[in-house]
DNA sequence: TTATTATTTAAACGATTATAGAAATATTTA
DNA sequence: TAAATATTTCTATAATCGTTTAAATAATAA
């Protein structure tokens, strides 16, 4: 994964209410879940959710379909899977040594 | 693993300098390596690495030791580690469903 | 049609962050 | 001791981020 996109997805998790608006999305899986419900739980302007829902889905880690009257957000695991495996596997293996970052 | 610590990892790494200077770090292993010795690889200010580099110790990712004449900052595996795991296998277990939110 | 609900966008703001330049603090070497 | 090197701190600035209020857009229900 290239550095760049792996930097906006940790930005993306980097603030409290948006790592709980992930996760409650996950937790809602395949049916997804609308803003409305979000906001039933979270102590939000509609507003905000709108401006985190959309940090996350530029970050990779949602999509949103149309369900009837609602738009549903789904998490899209492939990109945690990446992520975590780069914390695990890959980290440290960065072209970031010597000659490689002289020009980064 | 407490959500804030959490946030304050991801955050850390939500900056391309300082995934590079973290990946640097994990490359040179148990050794170490000197602030001196990163800043020959990176285009940066030695009061901007330094800054980066106390980001990443306050994130818990990095530690420092004298080693004669040079302070060597060496990576902390655990927190990666357990980060990853987050993502793979906690990640969607939060307490961010309904009541749980509600006072959060 | 109007009223209601769902969602996003725009504008403004205060807070935080990244960076640079300069100075301060060690430490080592000569 | 003075000079050189390594590292951090201080100050200031520009950019970015999180939040709110208000308005805009879209869809549905009455």
């Amino acid at each position: 994964m290239k550095i760049e996109k792996l930097v906006k997805a940790f930005a993306a998790l980097s603030q409290k209410t948006r790592v709980q608006i992930l996760s409650m999305i996950i937790n809602f899986g395949d049916d997804g879940i609308c803003p409305c419900n979000l906001l039933e739980n979270l102590k939000l302007t509609n507003a905000n959710l709108s401006f985190h829902l959309k940090e996350l889905e530029n970050a990779g880690f949602i999509n949103k379909k149309k369900k009837g009257r609602f738009i549903h957000y789904f998490v899209n695991c492939d990109l945690i899977e990446q992520l975590g495996n780069f914390l695990i596997k890959d980290c440290g293996k960065l072209n970031c040594k010597k000659k490689e970052t002289k020009n980064a």
